[in-house]
DNA sequence: CACTTTGTTCAAGTTTTTTTGAACAAAGTG
DNA sequence: CACTTTGTTCAAAAAAACTTGAACAAAGTG
């Protein structure tokens, strides 16, 4: 008798379940979590916020992700420091709530500076051990050849070092979408 | 066996080990690599090749770096199809012989080539299912929402395909240091 | 040819990274 | 207060990534 069984879809899409396209969206925010050498769940979670226009909780983020507190917890906080996601307090609401940001500009200039600009100083800290090692060294030709390759990544320090601000700048240049152009 | 000198391996380079401040160079790109999502194994053969003038044998790697035959192999063969390495024929000798590239551009050239455009052309999949998935919803609100975040994943990978030639550009401009003129 | 040298492959072992969940802390509520 | 809700921490479990080495292939040598 039941004409349209929609039992198994479950009354009006209460969300609480991910539509088929968010669920290739957060994939896809997991492979390239993956290939910028973070953990796959912060890509799941920062996937998960991207489709949604209203906050979610943690609690949401869990059960909807099918992950546990404890990487909820982490993922989050990673991807607020990263500046991909901020927490928003909504008025008379006990727990935090969160979205992303969806600014690319943002998004790059936060990973740079949270991943790149930490490398590069670690970097001279190295370039300085070098030096000093080569210091104890005699005229060997050992030495003059440690030499030469300490310039030679201290010339790459110093390029690494100038294409970061431009990239920040390039990459922010027309963050929207273009105008709609007809077709 | 062979009396003349093949100056390669001759008596005054008789290096059986790594200086000091070669070690610390090796770390150097040990932890370089590591930070690009390759296996610290990359980066210590890409770190030993980039400290000696003269090529190497996979023979001499393995044991300055004190690794197997296997991880030399497969770090000489991923250096080699990044463009980081590149391999020598000695005359007269019978095995293959390897040097570190050092101009900047060409590394970072390849890295983008066999890292980032490979993932880019992945996108552009991932796109079209997402795409896809949406065409076969009706006109519901996650259908629109779903449009709206296609658009701007459509918006960052136009961006970050325009930065990449930007990158290798720049990276290029003053590659060497100056005067020392070679090419 | 039989023998040596050089290099590749891949299953199994090792190490590293990520995830889990239970214990805990903090803060709101009645 | 006692109780609930929310979020953090971290040791242990699970998963993923990397390395090893023995078996194999290819190619030179005498």
């Amino acid at each position: 008798m039941t004409v349209f069984s929609v039992a198994n879809i479950s009354s009006t899409n209460r969300q609480e379940d991910l539509d088929e396209w968010e669920i290739a969206v957060i994939d896809l925010f997991l492979n390239a979590a993956n290939s910028f050498g973070l953990p796959k769940s912060y890509g799941q979670i920062y996937g998960l916020l991207f489709c949604r226009d209203q906050s979610l909780s943690m609690d949401q983020v869990m059960k909807l992700l099918e992950i546990s507190k404890g990487s909820a917890s982490q993922g989050l906080r990673a991807l607020r420091q990263l500046g991909a996601v901020s927490s928003v307090f909504e008025p008379g609401d006990r727990k935090e709530r969160y979205v992303a940001e969806i600014r690319l500009r943002k998004l790059v200039g936060g990973f740079l500076r949270e991943q790149a600009d930490p490398h590069l100083d670690k970097g001279v800290g190295r370039l300085k051990q070098i030096e000093t090692l080569l210091g104890n060294l005699d005229n060997t030709d050992s030495m003059k050849r440690g030499v030469r390759k300490h310039e030679i990544l201290s010339g790459w320090h110093r390029q690494m070092s100038r294409l970061l601000p431009w990239v920040k700048m390039i990459v922010g240049k027309s963050d929207r979408l273009p105008q709609k152009s007809s077709d």
